[in-house]
DNA sequence: GAGCACTGC
């Protein structure tokens, strides 16, 4: 094995303004245009250009505690790159809509592209097991943020390593663990699943390197990761990690786990890693992708997209066009309009087909976008956030790509994009309590990856429907990361069942809002998981910091073992812990409102779960079944799923399964003792309005609430969902005395708002 | 009369 070893010559690198060191690697295009069937991996694991610095990762990896793997273009060149434009104006006939082209190449980062960042961070694993980083039953372990990444990868991982899935290359996410205790040496896991392994081993002691994946995507649970390996690092100096990020949250990385200034190297070990991060700068050759940008501010983007489809159908040679619009409501008006314009001027649109995508559609519908584009037809795909995130898609388009497209000598596939410049967008406000989505315009790191699924096929073109002086001038670079857009009251949990107790002190990627911290603090509070000390109660916070859950949830299970319908309760908790169990059935409604009756209770939504668990059940788990009463098959297999984890560590907890036996009310009582918090009152005479107690805030019962115009007086919502007005979802009837009783402490001061 | 996207031993 040829890799560098301390005492022989070191290899050479690029030094880079930033100090740490920069590799490039180029000249993808002979491997990426191949096709990479599984029939000769290792022949083209040694074509990568990756193979070739193998010796120098290795090196990294060995003298810094920290290397960051940056997997686009190179960081600083990107952003100086649209200053030296030049600008070609490009009117078009029967549009309104004007197009600046930008005649140089900003948008480089394509299939190829991508792919080979994923190569390389992978090949990285076998690099690092053949280094002897797993020698002495040390585990190298790779997060990801998402379930579906981690199966993938860790398959293509195995199959390039030659093994069998689950002995040397193994994986554990949430209900699967395909690992075998002292024989998995390189493990990939849920960043999730990495928090929950820490409340076991806070050190986690049997890593010896942890490479940590999408970090620019900022997630939650990336986020607390990243600020608990810090920690770890600082104990454990013989640690290494791995920061796998795209450019634009590189140098935010860099400076987060840059500790040489502050600390000196541990005493007594002068041969300590370097505790500046190396910065690896990974980059391959793509396919071009043109932007385009509108000349004037659009006034309805809607209009402007169907527009700039009609324009590319008429003008530009065959290839799809992805559309990146808000929600369903944008996409349905989309279609609606492009239909109307094929019915008025037959020529413009002839050979379009639209097709939506967004997640609320069925798996099977979803699909549909991965049928080959029958000859002499241009789909139009027309997508909400789901086509710039979802593995799903991505795993799927990369397939598409490379597989169909290459067979179908790349005339199919996504060649253009069309950017809104607009998502939905999470927003906490911590005063309200309140999480919101609200239409907000994208970051440029958004508006990159939505342009660059232009390129993955050949070169292809973006148009982007805001001015090029926004996007340079006012369009914010990158994204705020979840942490400041989230209700925190799960984190904090999280990290004080590890010990953390100065929450407000902890060291964070990027910080959340004081207000926001306190706000989770005082939930907490007020559910007594912690105490006056800010500490976790015993035995109430241990048990909710161990179940996998919303605390208010976690609290409604401990209650209903005082109340004797756990069995219930735990159903009940797993629902409301999954998206939902209907499907969204856009047309018929009216069919979809029958079936609902038909498990309709009138106590609430809550009850109403029972029912639907229960038919579920005696349908024998039916995917007919399901499909006949409008309910989501995937999320009932989910729920059963995690009833029975649930059950698991319930029973840990000491809770015995118990049914009520139909006493609704125990049911109801335990509900409250978790959410009593989420108390609302009727306004009286008011056509459906309430208010919440805690905050006498203007409410409404969600349409999609078996409630929803029975307005009974009292109710307990679990979480309120704010666009045009506020919504409850997920609303039960209560009985006003129980909040005194489940809450004495909460309620006390407020007896005089409620009129009992 | 309405739902961006993920996730947890």
């Amino acid at each position: 094995m040829a890799f560098w070893k301390p005492g022989t010559e070191k290899p050479s690198f690029v030094e880079d303004e930033e100090g740490g060191i920069v590799l490039m690697s180029n000249n993808l295009s002979s491997s990426s245009s191949s096709s990479f069937g599984y029939a000769n991996i290792e022949k083209q694991r040694q074509r990568l250009p990756v193979y070739k610095y193998r010796t120098e990762i290795l090196y990294l990896v060995e003298n810094h505690a920290t290397t960051i793997i940056v997997g686009e273009t190179g960081s600083g060149k990107t952003t100086q790159i649209p200053q030296l434009e030049r600008h070609t104006t490009y009117s078009f006939l029967q549009n309104p809509a004007m197009f600046k082209l930008s005649t140089s190449r900003i948008v480089l980062f394509l299939a190829s592209k991508v792919y080979l960042c994923k190569r390389f961070g992978y090949a990285v694993f076998q690099y690092l097991k053949e280094a002897g980083w797993a020698e002495g039953g040390r585990v190298i372990a790779c997060t990801q943020p998402r379930r579906l990444a981690v199966q993938s990868v860790s398959k293509r991982v195995a199959d390039e390593m030659g093994v069998n899935l689950g002995d040397e290359v193994g994986y554990t996410i949430r209900f699967e663990d395909h690992t075998t205790s002292g024989v998995t040496s390189v493990k990939f896991l849920t960043d999730g699943v990495l928090i929950r392994e820490m409340m076991e081993d806070p050190l986690l002691t049997k890593y010896s390197v942890i490479m940590v994946d999408e970090a620019h995507e900022r997630s939650i649970s990336t986020d607390i990761l990243l600020g608990l390996l810090k920690k770890i690092q600082r104990r454990r100096p013989e640690l290494r990690l791995i920061i796998s990020s795209a450019t634009i949250e590189a140098k935010a990385m860099f400076n987060f786990f840059n500790t040489s200034k502050k600390r000196q190297a541990p005493e007594g070990s002068a041969q300590g890693p370097n505790l500046e991060p190396a910065i690896l700068s990974v980059e391959g050759r793509g396919f071009s992708v043109k932007i385009h940008y509108v000349e004037e501010p659009v006034s309805d983007y809607i209009r402007s997209v169907v527009s700039t489809i009609l324009l590319i159908n008429e003008r530009e040679p065959p290839g799809d066009v992805l559309v990146f619009l808000t929600g369903q409501d944008d996409i349905e008006t989309a279609i609606k309009l492009l239909a109307e314009e094929a019915h008025s001027n037959q020529k413009n649109s002839s050979g379009l087909l639209p097709l939506p995508l967004y997640s609320g559609l069925s798996r099977t519908e979803q699909e549909l976008i991965f049928t080959p584009t029958p000859r002499g037809k241009r789909k139009v795909i027309l997508s909400t956030n789901i086509a710039e995130t979802s593995l799903t898609l991505e795993a799927r388009l990369l397939c598409y790509c490379y597989c169909v497209a290459n067979l179908m000598d790349k005339t199919d596939g996504v060649v253009y994009v069309i950017d809104s410049g607009f998502s939905k967008q999470k927003f906490y406000n911590p005063i309200s309590d309140i999480e919101s989505l609200v239409v907000a315009p994208i970051s440029k790191a958004s508006a990159r990856q939505r342009s660059g699924r232009a390129g993955r096929v050949r070169p292809g073109k973006c148009y982007r429907l805001y001015t090029e002086d926004y996007f340079l001038k006012e369009m914010p670079g990158e994204g705020i990361p979840e942490m400041q857009r989230s209700n925190l009251v799960s984190t904090v949990i999280q990290l004080k069942a590890l010990g953390i107790d100065n929450i407000l002190g902890f060291d964070w990627p990027s910080p959340p809002s004081p207000q926001a911290m306190i706000r989770a603090l005082e939930v907490l509070y007020s559910l007594q998981i912690l105490d006056d000390d800010a500490k976790l109660t015993s035995p109430t916070g241990f048990q909710v910091a161990e179940l996998p859950l919303d605390p208010m949830i976690s609290k409604m299970i401990l209650a209903s073992n005082e109340l004797g319908c756990s069995d219930e309760i735990i159903t009940i908790a797993a629902v409301l812990s999954i998206q939902s169990v209907w499907v969204i059935a856009r047309g018929v409604q009216k069919e979809q409102d029958e079936a609902k009756l038909r498990f309709a209770a009138a106590e609430g939504d809550h009850v109403t779960f029972l029912n639907v668990y229960k038919g579920f059940l005696e349908s024998k788990k039916s995917s007919q079944w399901c499909y006949k009463n409008f309910l989501n098959y995937q999320s009932m297999k989910k729920v059963v799923e995690i009833r029975d984890q649930l059950k698991r560590i319930a029973r840990r907890l000491g809770i015995t399964l118990k049914s009520c036996d139909g006493d609704i009310d125990a049911v109801r009582k335990a509900v409250t003792a978790g959410f009593f918090a989420n108390a609302c009152r009727l306004e009286p005479h008011s056509n459906g309005v309430f208010k919440t107690i805690r905050g006498s805030e203007e409410v409404y019962i969600h349409p999609s609430s078996v409630l929803f115009r029975v307005n009974p007086k009292w109710v307990v919502y679990q979480s309120i969902v704010s666009t045009e007005r506020q919504y409850m979802r997920n609303v039960v009837t209560i009985n006003p005395s129980w909040l005194t009783e489940a809450a004495p402490h909460f309620y006390q001061n407020r007896q005089n708002n409620m009129s009992l």
